[in-house]
Parts: structure tokens; sequence; C-alpha cells
DNA sequence: TCTATTAATTGATATTTGTCATCGAGATAC
DNA sequence: GTATCTCGATGACAAATATCAATTAATAGA
């Protein structure tokens, strides 16, 4: 974190990501040689949803947000994203556009991939291709989890679903800064802000939580996840 | 419809699934060596969410209504299958089961394919597996449109979209029988029967669409469009 | 044809969720 | 240091949506 400007090799930014081990050598010199770093600030966006989707990426360093721009100018936040996780939306192989916007929540460092690269490694590695459809598919179901939960959930539920996420997924470990606004956390749970504040304080009140405006702590695991399980 | 036991050969399963076509000769001879045939019934189960994925499959004809069961015994209709579209839900390629039941809605002839040829398909044949990607890809954007729809559209919104959906993708023709049952209409845009039948109701009495019990006729397209978008 | 069952419809009502207005605390800009 | 801004918090209220109960219509079997 301290070394903000050191330069990061493709393999670190790949850490993580079993499906980079699955190529030749040269095929990773290809990589290599076609890869662009950039490092942003919190807030900058990092790909934007709707233009061409030219690269996939990897994050070096640090936490965004992927979200979509849906109507009216409300988010959805779909995830956060960390190290060792590509980033590339389905777009990419529809309609060659980012599906939705990543932006940098801490500082971030990123790497850039050329797409077109990517889809000939599809094409002339299969064990590639199925690590890749793995990928998606994975993907494609968490999506589909998600959105029965959303839509299935009372807000406590999903409330709870967001903060579990964050301490299984995302930090794992049961105290954490929220980095999130309660405005973002309310896109992430399709509620109102006003919301999230209200059934955080009913959970702190009921003391399955400890909360503060930055930091969370789950103090009574099973009772929380009981909220996300009856809905 | 009318020779429902008649032998209908890969091709017609196949008809319109352009991946098929991308395979060689031997390819597709490996693919019809491994394939088995069914009919089902209105109302049968033809895969059943949880169950080992084994196939992937094709209906040869008819309709089916695939549908993720949920909570409480919730379920969630994705979307009506047709002949020509690839059945093979994500889970695929995670868990191994599948993702989602099918099950028929009018009489179905299916084919299923074993799912290790499928998978030792993507691994030789580039070509095959970009095209299998772009076709998981798809999918999975319209699951993420979807979300978004059902997450920030009222329901007026939500129901237009899936009167839409049967006009446009189902029927081509802004008159069709209603093949699924208010209950069913709801489980598709996340709302209760009774609201569909209010919402229909209301349609009807603002002249946008005409609406039996069994039929639709959609008599203002523009407007149940903007309906659509307005949310 | 008659009956049993399921689906559609309707009105009344309860619950859930969103919006608005307001205020205070902390951060940021100048 | 002060003005400005955003965020968190809270209460009152409005809107959206679900549930319940009752009735009618449609359908499938016997």
């Amino acid at each position: 974190m301290s070394a903000v400007n050191q330069k990061i090799g493709i393999e670190d930014c790949t850490y993580g990501w079993k499906s980079f081990k699955l190529l030749t050598k040269e095929e990773q010199n290809l990589v290599n040689e076609n890869r662009y770093e950039a490092t942003f600030k919190p807030g900058e966006t990092i790909i934007k949803q709707g233009s061409p989707a030219s690269n996939a990426l990897f994050l070096g360093y640090g936490m965004a947000k992927s979200y979509i721009e849906g109507l009216n100018g409300k988010n959805f936040i779909m995830s956060i994203v960390q190290p060792g996780r590509l980033i590339l939306g389905p777009g990419a192989y529809v309609d060659f556009r980012y599906t939705y916007t990543v932006a940098a929540i801490t500082a971030v460092q990123a790497c850039f991939i050329d797409f077109d690269i990517f889809r000939q490694l599809v094409r002339t590695n299969g064990i590639f291709a199925e690590s890749l459809l793995e990928d998606v598919s994975n993907k494609s179901l968490m999506t589909l989890r998600q959105m029965v939960n959303l839509s299935q959930k009372k807000m406590p539920g999903r409330l709870a679903d967001a903060l579990l996420y964050f301490s299984d997924e995302v930090f794992k470990n049961d105290e954490y800064e929220m980095i999130l606004t309660r405005q973002e956390l309310g896109e992430m749970t399709n509620m109102a802000k006003e919301c999230v504040v209200r059934i955080l304080k009913d959970l702190e009140d009921s003391s399955v939580i400890y909360s503060d405006s930055s930091k969370i702590k789950i103090l009574d695991k099973e009772r929380l996840i009981r909220i996300s399980e009856k809905g």
C-alpha cells in the first residue's frame, strides 16, 4: 500500500486468477506484452458502462465497486472488486461494450489486457477457454442467486446478505470498515438509504451487530444468517 | 405439431442454434451419437433444479418455462424456452447441478446431449468454445438487465416488459395466447397474482391492450413501450 | 352433463417501502 | 476560521405492494 508508484508485474495482477496459470509460457508472454497499467484515485472511474469493451482487466491492488447505471440515474452495485478477479462483463462477447461501470473506492492500480488477445487465447487454448467459461458461469450463477435474493427477500434479509458478503467474501473478517456509504449500501440491496440506516439501527438495537457510521462488527452471526435466510 | 411421435433428428433440435454449425462433420456426428430424445406432456418436469447437470438440451418442438425454485416455495420464472435455444445453466460449469428447473408448458420433445461431449468440444474446438462463451454471455447480460428491471421498475413497467417479451421474443406477434396463468405471470414479474389481474385490467381500461383470461392483444404498442420505459 | 378443482376476479385491509423535511456532525475548500 | 457540502440520522407521511376473504368463471374428470 505504501509504494503506490511501484510497478507491479502481470504476475501480481493475475495472482489468484487460476485461468492465467493454464496458459503456456509463450501465451503468458503474449499477455504481458499487451498489458497496460494505470492508477486511480478513490472515486475515479476505471471503466465506464457503454464504452467499447476493448480490455479485460485486473486490479493490482485496491478495491473498486462495479455497478450498473440503471433507470433514472439509479445505480445498482453488483459487487466489490478486488485483486485476483477477472473483470470482463458479458457485453464483451455480445455488444462489445462494457456492461457495467467500475469505480475505485480506495487507491487502485489496474492492469488492462487487450481483449483481442483474450479472444485469441480462447480460440487457441481449449483449457483456457474452459476456464473462462467457468469464470463467466460462476458470475452468472451469482447474478441469478442475487436476483432471487433481491426479489424474494424483504429488506432486513437483503441487508443481512450484504453484511455477510462483506464479512465472508470481501474482508474475511467479522469486523470491518464499511467502505460504502449508506446510499451505496442501498444501491447494493435495492432500498432507500433511510431504510438502510433504520435497519442497521434495528440490528444494533437487537445486538446482532455493532455499527457506527464507518465500522461494522458482527456480534451474533448465527442470528444474522437466520435473518438472511428467513428473508 | 400433429406428428407428436415422429422422430426428429438432432439437426432439427439444433436448428437455429448457430454454435452447432461451427462443429466439423465428425464433431457433429459425435454429438449425434450421444443424444437422447424424450417427449413430455404439459406440466411435466424436463430437468430439475439441483439434480446433476449431466446433459445440455434443446427442444425439438413445444414450449417450456425455465424457473428457479427460490425461498419458501416461491418460484421465479426466468424465460420461456423454445426450439433453437441451448438449455444449459451456468451450474454445469460451477457446481455441476442444474441451476433451474425446466417444465413443459405444451407438449414438448427434448434432445439431451451428454455434457461430457460438450465439455470436450469446448476444449478441442476453439471456435465452438467462443460461440458457447457468446451464448453464456448473452444469457448473463439478459439476466443482468432483468435484475435491473425487476428492481428498479414498478409493477406496471414490469408487467409491460413481460407482455412485450411475449410479443417480441416468444410469439413475434402482437396478438397471442397467454400460455402462463396469472400466478405464473406474477412469478415472472415478481408480483402477487392479484396485482397482475388488476394491472391487466388497468391496461385494458385504458385501451393499451385487449385481454381475456387466455388471450392478449396489444392495441397501443407505443404506449405499452412507454409504460415499460417509464418504469 | 354434472361435479370437483383450479384459475380469475374483486374489494377491503395490512404491511412494506419510499419520499420529504429537517438537523447535526464531520470533512473540505477557500 | 468560516462557509459549504456531504453523509448519517430521525420522524412524519405517502405510495406501492401483499394478503385475506369471498365470489365467479373456466376446466377437467367421472
